[in-house]
DNA sequence: CTGTTAGCGCCTTCAC
DNA sequence: GTGAAGGCGCTAACAG
């Protein structure tokens, strides 16, 4: 049996369809004892309105979009956590959608979500440039990007970046050592920024060299092999800066199958603060991002445009250096 | 200005709308030349159709819901990947909510995700008995349950929870030691069987004694103080038999914190083998349940449903043991 | 091949 | 307070 309509109910309950609507929608221009007989054939009835008719006679969907790039990065599933802590509250439900980091997946998602006529959209772009930041401009619909940085009005959430590098320079800069390597992931907006407020910030001698493009946990693996062999990490005292913990975090593991003592041979910093870094094989030294901050935060920028409020639209979140054993 | 509609599309193309709607969905009964006149008017006004109106109309929402208990037990994380992975392939979007091992909330989302007509659902029950699964099986669309067995003939994919709990218990009857613990968290189906296949397999003469309720990473330190008050287990060699990996990790942290030697002093075996165990402060040992898999069989199980194939309702994933660092 | 015409289920004036 | 009627944007017959 296909379900029942606002009709059957109607007609149920003796009265019109108008009337249902008002006892659904709480309109107060409902004399007491219809809306009980109302409610009473509707709970009998177990019925459920059409969100679909619902929504296209002009009700808010009552649902937001997020856009990440995957969610085997615990980074981003605790950005979630914080996003859904806040939006559950007022009934939000969420449409999860993931870019694995290329921009026509992105874009795709993008389109989709426009065509559902969400509430509001959260996403954390693969780029700056990402043309889907453009179609969420054009839309019209309320969004906000995550981990990004807009000069152009646009709203945004995102941890400070540069200082989160500063911290990482003016604490090496206190020590020695015979080498300091960066480990960076593809080129991005905020990778950037945390390389620049690390060099600008490093204040000794010791050099400094870098890899790119080291966005993986599995890539982990295959650079720890160059750092042995080309580097010698496992002769000279080594630094190593990582922006982003996922990665650093493979690389702990992997050294520490090789013997190689963290922190005194090796010391390793790394940057975000998931969950995990704490309780890894040596827990982690890193710059924390206060990621479910960060979610919530979005979230609740979110719906202060949702709801046309006045606010803050550029939000950057201070981050905070947590010295733990995977350094000296 | 609000968004166009297919009319607008359809005057701009000197067209109808339904011409426009057959271009649409890629109906062959268009002329090539008229297709390409739409197409490009579509492309050059960015038109997006409104998916409201097309399922009110009666097409597919093309959305498949996810109901799990949180993301923050990395187990759920990787179960939405696998459930992703298979999903997207067919454009799919997913809709998720977290019902926070709450019934009521259970309930809610379900209700949601129903009045929003998706074409599946995809839920991992709060418990058997779950009132959420009987709305579903009465709403009549497409859902698998995740992570339970049924008897009753609703389709279902998980683990053998009692095979794996044999597992533990094979492995253990050959070793010698003080005492056994076993720690499980609430009183679940999956639970019961991994302590029924354990104890019922168990062939050695060790005490075994239970704590139960134990069952989020923050539980792990309070029942890791009782361990070492109570049970000296800092004195007396101790196996524990952990029957969920984010609380054996919560474990393993906070005894090496206490400098106690595992696998040496207590021996530690966890369920589930979510990534992280490889990781963690001392590598786990653990029953695989093979989870990624476990998400993509249900969703496989599910996109089978939606399309009336007839198939296997009832699937039950092997675990496997996987020896680490942890034991002995 | 293409246009016309009904709905899909609900909400919202506008009368009564 | 309540009902009737039109419309939200699109699809699916049915004609032509």
């Amino acid at each position: 049996m296909s379900p029942l309509t606002i009709n059957d109910i109607a007609k149920l309950a003796n009265v019109s369809s108008a009337t249902v609507s008002r006892v659904l929608s709480n309109s107060d221009k409902v004399k007491p004892s219809t809306r009980q007989k109302v409610k009473d054939i509707i709970d009998s009835q177990s019925y459920i309105p059409n969100h679909f008719a619902r929504c296209l006679a002009g009700n808010p969907s009552m649902t937001i979009g997020v856009v990440i790039d995957e969610l085997s990065n615990l980074f981003f599933t605790e950005i979630v956590e914080g996003i859904d802590a806040i939006t559950c509250r007022d009934k939000y439900s969420l449409q999860m959608a993931f870019s694995q980091w290329i921009p026509e997946r992105e874009d795709f998602v993008i389109r989709n979500m426009l065509s559902s006529h969400l509430d509001g959209i959260i996403l954390a772009p693969t780029s700056v440039n990402a043309k889907a930041i453009d179609l969420l401009e054009q839309s019209g619909i309320p969004y906000v990007l995550l981990n990004c940085e807009m000069e152009d009005g646009k709203p945004f959430v995102t941890g400070d970046n540069y200082q989160g590098g500063k911290l990482v320079g003016e604490y090496l800069s206190k020590q020695d050592m015979e080498q300091i390597i960066v480990i960076t992931g593809f080129d991005s907006q905020a990778l950037a920024l945390r390389y620049k407020g690390f060099i600008e910030n490093y204040d000794g001698t010791t050099p400094i060299k870098t890899y790119r493009n080291i966005s993986t946990f599995e890539d982990s693996n295959n650079i720890c092999d160059i750092l042995i062999n080309d580097d010698e990490i496992n002769i000279k005292k080594t630094t190593l800066f990582v922006t982003n913990d996922n990665v650093a975090i493979g690389i702990i593991t992997r050294l520490k199958n090789f013997n190689i003592d963290i922190p005194n041979q090796v010391s390793i910093i790394g940057y975000d603060d998931i969950k995990i870094s704490k309780l890894c094989r040596v827990p982690l030294t890193t710059v924390s991002q206060q990621i479910t901050q960060l979610g919530e935060e979005a979230a609740k920028l979110l719906l202060d445009l949702i709801s046309n409020k006045d606010t803050e639209k550029a939000r950057i979140i201070t981050p905070k250096f947590i010295k733990r054993d995977s350094s000296l």
